[in-house]
DNA sequence: CCCCTGCTATGACCGCTGTCATAGTAGCGG
DNA sequence: CCGCTACTATGACAGCGGTCATAGCAGGGG
């Protein structure tokens, strides 16, 4: 459950993302990056000569690329996609985790967010540019279901916001109903962007 | 700017919040928070003995509170009351202040709940009391608007996952777009649920 | 003056963290 | 065997964190 990726390196990213959606950034650290990858401590500074930012962003990267992919996935398995079905999907991922695994963790871009936000500049793009994927991967899905190309990406905003808030609220409560309110409120405003006819 | 309340404790707790939501719990440390206090060093252990868990504990309880009561204010001073006018208060408050000073702080329950919520149980809890607080502070507003009992608390929660993902978002972004697009968005799907037609 | 209580003042301790320095090993081309 | 590169292995260091121990001070009742 700790090791994935083949190689040391990729490892390490892996798993300090897995570690600073449970902890947070600044509780997560460098040793504890290692052993949970059991790659060899040595190889930290030969991989990551940049330190613990280089660490932190690349797992922020990682978490941006792998969230936007998962919405590809998502919108492929749909039999007819739909903006409601896409973001049910988006939702479903978490109260499934959350239902068999426990309420452990939560977003990394998150965590990253929370903690570097003000403190490290370099982060801050990170997470800024790792929202900046998953939301046009989001928009892109939109707008091949036939929401309206200006609307695309502020829906998608809305999703992610949503989707973010609830994954907060969800830990905090250690309850799914944040989630499963958020999904049920927001599909119909979703759907009904379909047909272009939107607010204001 | 950094002292406001009167006496030396409620200083702490103040500045505890303050400083957590910009850089987080585990970055914050005892002796920064009595030093932005203004308050002596020796007085944390004198009124805080259960130590730095009890002072985030407090912070965290200070600020639902404060998120409460800033709710029903924002009510009383809207002319005549409608679910996307407060929510565009709500949202207005942030903006005004990434505006003015920047976008170095979050919310302070988030922030919480990130670091905390695996960690430290009694956090965790504090922070879901919380948003509880803060929700129902919302859901009782929205019912004197008209909004049917039972849709009252789940649009809450919609409101306020919508307000701390797009937070999220602004920081990282360093630009309140988010935020705007969430309020604007969110407006008609709020105050459409004053008639009493709802979805599902 | 004494004692007690509320609060403040400091210094020390210990554990942990990120980082660096240094040295070691494995493999490989020549 | 040499030399080179990629990677690993440790130990040390300096800093900072929360916490504890101890002592000081102010003030008020007796």
């Amino acid at each position: 459950m700790a090791v994935s990726g083949r190689g040391p390196r990729e490892r390490m990213v892996f798993s300090a993302a897995q570690l600073i959606r449970r902890d947070g950034v600044a509780s997560t650290g460098m040793r504890e990056v290692a052993a949970h990858a059991r790659a060899p401590r040595g190889s930290l500074q030969h991989y990551f000569p940049g330190g613990k930012e280089q660490l932190v962003n690349e797992a922020v990267g990682w978490a941006g690329r792998y969230a936007a992919e998962r919405v590809d996935r998502f919108l492929a398995a749909l039999p007819e996609p739909t903006p409601s079905g896409l973001f049910a999907q988006m939702v479903r991922q978490w109260t499934d985790e959350y239902g068999t695994t426990g309420f452990a963790g939560g977003c990394p871009v998150a965590a990253a967010t929370v903690d570097c936000a003000e403190s490290t500049a370099s982060t801050r793009e990170a997470s800024s540019a790792a929202f900046a994927h998953w939301t046009g991967a989001v928009a892109r899905a939109l707008s091949g279901m036939g929401v309206p190309g200006e609307r695309a990406e502020p829906l998608a905003t809305l999703m992610i916001s949503s989707l973010e808030g609830a994954l907060l609220m969800a830990r905090a409560e250690r309850d799914v109903r944040a989630l499963t309110t958020v999904a049920r409120e927001l599909g119909p405003l979703l759907d009904a962007a379909v047909t272009g006819a939107g607010p204001g």
